[in-house]
DNA sequence: TTGAAAGCGCTAACAG
DNA sequence: CTGTTAGCGCTTTCAA
């Protein structure tokens, strides 16, 4: 059996709250007696009980991050940024990934419920008004990355921008017919990017056609955003014959490449018969040769972190909206 | 503030013993009051604390699972598994993601002292003879994951044989002079697979040549399998001119597509010039057309939570070594 | 500065 | 079957 306070105490000479005073730094303590018990510490191998303490402080020094597993590169690295900064703070991370939708409610049920976080981190997901005014009812500090809603802090990406200067960049180069395949609806970036788009195409005097534009409604459970999506949203173009969009803005790497794929089955060249852009930068674009916009996401975990960590420890009662901008990367797919 | 135990206690009019044991499903009450007491839950809205919970059980149905952050796909995909696994069992996962070497032995002391974990599952990442006594020691439950040790638990992939099976099939198509690109040499998984890669030769009377063999040795902090690694491996057999080697196996994808960027970069073909053969089958194989060994890495992780729940539950004293097969997945890289 | 004692919210042994 | 009570191991008043 592991030492505890007691067997401190007792080896030491003390009583047990000068014990936790000396493991604690308190300032109310005499050097000599810090020392005396250090010493028994070490003799002992002592370690405080983690479970325990958290208990007696009510705080568990632990934040949960709610992140869905269909993201690949994106939730990586993010997840990347987090671990690191969250080390920083002396803080331990609960994943729980979420790969059924379902999954995502009963998880944050559960991080307001069960008390074992200080905080939560939602990434990349949706949040219910039902869940929104839980949170803010439950006191729980909670952060949306890559998300939004009113009312809770998000850090997120400029997904208008993005969406606007991806189809902008393609205007550029000098294609009119500009369409667009998107995720779910539901989704709160497709909505956004859907906008950037529209932007981009009345800032041109382009008119929008509902032809050229497909949202991946079809996909049931996910988001859209998959490979399978892309591939067969691009199906749907490829059907219409020479009337086909010439290039389109796709709402993500990922969907970008199912569309790519279902493009060279038919074989037809990217970019010389239609060209590509998409949105996240993931690893796989580069070996594709794909031109997308690049999210920071290292910024954006960390950021979230910092912004989680000042809730928890100042309760600052302001809202915290961030958005990062994206930069376009220019790789093979939309020639130019 | 949340409700308590008293709280439903005062009530449904019973002693907090009883709640206890309507709340754990004790069969040792009376169905009539779990009734009366499961209604005073319903209104008070009461959530049992976890953190009290684990500290009266002893007990905080939480594992650790300590994992490198190099290993890109193969990482998501096993923490997929994982993750999904434990869940069935009402198990939260604690991520703890190495980045820095000297990190891992940190988590590693943190999981054993804090006591916040009921096990850990220590991913891809070597431990040391002092490590392994602590966990005997302190009865920590520990797998070893894509790793071994000595009187440890383990799941692993048959290294040996993949690397066999990997240089056979350089050698079947007709290739003589096979080169190997390895990891660091101190990684466990890498002398195994250097060992298998000398089996197939012997096997087929092929002197093994210290010049066409590499380790990554110089790759500080990391232990090799990286992209840039096998760039740099890359590089040295091509300084070789004439004598350059025209197959490869490569101990791992990502160092497989360092290398193959190195070998376009001066202009050679693949498999034309230079055959490559890879391990691991993470995401970015398909898209280069990278010939590689997969891994069964979702049984791998699902095996590991069982056989980690299992330990916990049911204290075997037992060793449990697994092995799994890697199979050939073949791709465009080594023609044939 | 320090010790004693009262929690933190729950489980589990014990007595009835 | 149920209530009472003694922990689990620590923090934090409150006096001294």
């Amino acid at each position: 059996m592991p030492a505890t306070i007691y067997d401190v105490a007792k080896k030491a000479g003390v009583g047990i709250g000068t014990v936790s005073r000396a493991i604690n730094d308190s300032p109310q303590i005499a050097l000599k007696t810090k020392n005396k018990i250090m010493r028994a510490i070490k003799e002992l191998n002592y370690q405080p009980h983690t479970v325990a303490q958290s208990l007696a402080r009510k705080k568990t020094n632990t934040i949960a991050c709610i992140i869905p597993f269909f993201t690949g590169y994106f939730f990586v690295e993010l997840l990347r940024a987090i671990q690191r900064k969250i080390t920083e703070y002396k803080y331990d991370l609960i994943l729980y990934s979420v790969d059924i939708a379902h999954k995502k409610e009963t998880f944050l049920q559960r991080t307001i419920e069960e008390r074992r976080v200080d905080g939560v981190l939602l990434v990349s997901l949706e949040i219910t008004k039902d869940y929104a005014d839980k949170f803010t009812h439950s006191q729980l500090p909670i952060v949306l990355v890559d998300s939004n809603f009113t009312n809770l802090d998000s850090i997120s990406v400029d997904n208008i921008e993005g969406a606007y200067l991806a189809t902008k960049h393609l205007v550029d180069i000098g294609y009119k017919n500009i369409a667009m395949i998107d995720g779910q609806l539901k989704s709160y970036p497709a909505k956004l990017r859907l906008e950037g788009y529209k932007k981009a195409l009345r800032e041109h005097n382009i008119y929008f056609d509902e032809n050229y534009f497909v949202a991946c409604d079809f996909a049931n459970e996910s988001d859209g955003f998959n490979k399978q999506a892309g591939y067969t949203a691009m199906k749907q173009f490829l059907q219409m014959g020479d009337n086909m969009p010439r290039a389109i803005f796709v709402s993500s790497d990922i969907q970008a490449i199912g569309a790519m794929e279902a493009i060279k089955e038919v074989n037809l060249r990217i970019p010389k018969d239609i060209a590509i852009i998409g949105f996240d930068d993931i690893e796989l674009a580069q070996y594709v040769g794909l031109t997308t916009m690049r999210q920071p996401i290292m910024e954006m975990g960390e950021l979230a972190v910092e912004r989680l960590m000042n809730k928890i420890y100042n309760q600052p009662n302001d809202e915290f909206k961030q958005q990062f901008h994206t930069t376009i990367v220019v790789r093979a797919s939309c020639g130019g």
